[in-house]
RNA sequence: UGAGUCGGCCAGGCGGCCGCGUCGCGGAGCGAUCCGCGCCGAGGAACGUCCGGGCUCCAUAGGGCGGGGUGGUGGGUAACGCCCACCCGGGGUGACCCGCGGGAAAGUGCCACAGAAAACAGACCGCCGCACCGGUUCGCAGGUGAGGUAAGGGUGAAACGGUGGUGUAAGAGACCACCAGCACACCGGGUGACCGGUGUGGCUAGGCAAACCCCACCCGGAGCAAGGCCAGACAGGAAGCGCUCGAGGGCUGCCCGCCCGAGCUUCCGGGUAGGCCGCUGGAGGCGUGCGGCAACGUACGUCGUAGAUGGAUGGCCGCCACCGAGGCGCUCGCGCCCCGGGACAGAACCCGGCGUAUCGGCCGACUCAUCCG
């Protein structure tokens, strides 16, 4: 994602999953567009420094990766880090990312 | 060997798997784009945004007032509030370090607390003679009053030169000698700040200019969201001022001058915030020679490769070095095992500085102390 309105869309419209480092929200925008799953990623300053916040992006992106081909088409995940998230370690962010993306897709996914 | 001073440099290395960005080549697709290969891809501070420039726009950047900045001297530089050398003052045994270092004998203002008094000085104690009072062992001691006195005490960051003498009731630059310091003149040295010497003068002149101020020099404004091109969207309405007797604009304020000039301002309502250029080769790095004490300049040779825009330069793992604890072994300063650690920090138009942060390590020059020869 690369426009504020796309991250708006997915904030607002989407379901919410949260822990103590990072929350995700995950939202299908339906069947009638056929666009590949998109993800964005949200690091305020609240989080650290320039170094901080890349190295914390770098390895939400990096444990995203992983999932992306397993995301329907037309879906988009915002992934936002909490404080917490700097100086936690890659296994602790990637485990929080997968758990709480599964957990925001099917709360989406119930509602429907 | 131990303490220390100054300057410079580095910012772990190698490899594997999976990835990212610009560019080039090849391929696929009408195209957006995708696939494969290759090159390159964060810092010494990229940071803070405190100065100085380049560049862009404002007609060409004009004059005065105001405002801001700088502040020993000479040089370096595109420029600087930076750098180098020197001067002066202060600190250190020394290498060396520190200084917001023009003017307080142009003016105005301020100087807390303490202290009697804090700036044309000032009598709290003390000292001194005089007058009066009562006392008296007739030497004087005490008290009161109007005075004299800055030599002594005490306060303070600072008390109006220091030492010795003359002088006096006691004293005082009141006077004298020497010393310190100041002003002026002359001589000598230096480009200069300034230094050295001689003479004269008056005896003395406190601090703060990051208080106002004065003096000298410098400064037009805004900034790459500068600025330009392309594409695209919508819907206007009301009020005020003005159309050569001129609104408004030319981006800190005021005045003058000059230029542009037919629209401008406020309110309500509506729309858009996409792409490309600018965009990285520049006062560039390194080496050698020459000039210079140095900063730096110059000639020749050589090396050149970040350019993102929800913002790439990464994720995971292994090995080897480095540092620090612990254990074991012995030939006592090495070997082996195991655990832990690696800072500060992320380009966004580009340079020159300054300031600040930083686990650690390396190199060079010099100083002091001690020992040996």
């Amino acid at each position: 994602m690369r426009r504020s309105a796309e991250f708006a869309d997915a904030i607002r419209a989407g379901a919410r999953s949260g822990s103590r480092r990072v929350v995700v929200h995950y939202h299908h925008s339906g069947s009638t567009r056929d666009e590949p799953a998109r993800v964005g990623f949200v690091v305020s300053k609240a989080v650290g420094g320039a170094v901080q916040r890349n190295l914390v992006k770098r390895r939400m992106r990096a444990a995203l990766r992983a999932e992306v081909h397993h995301l329907p088409r037309g879906s988009a995940v915002v992934v936002r880090a909490l404080p917490a998230a700097n100086g936690s370690s890659f296994a602790e962010l990637r485990d929080d990312v997968v758990h709480c993306l599964g957990r925001a897709r099917r709360s989406e996914e119930g509602r429907r």
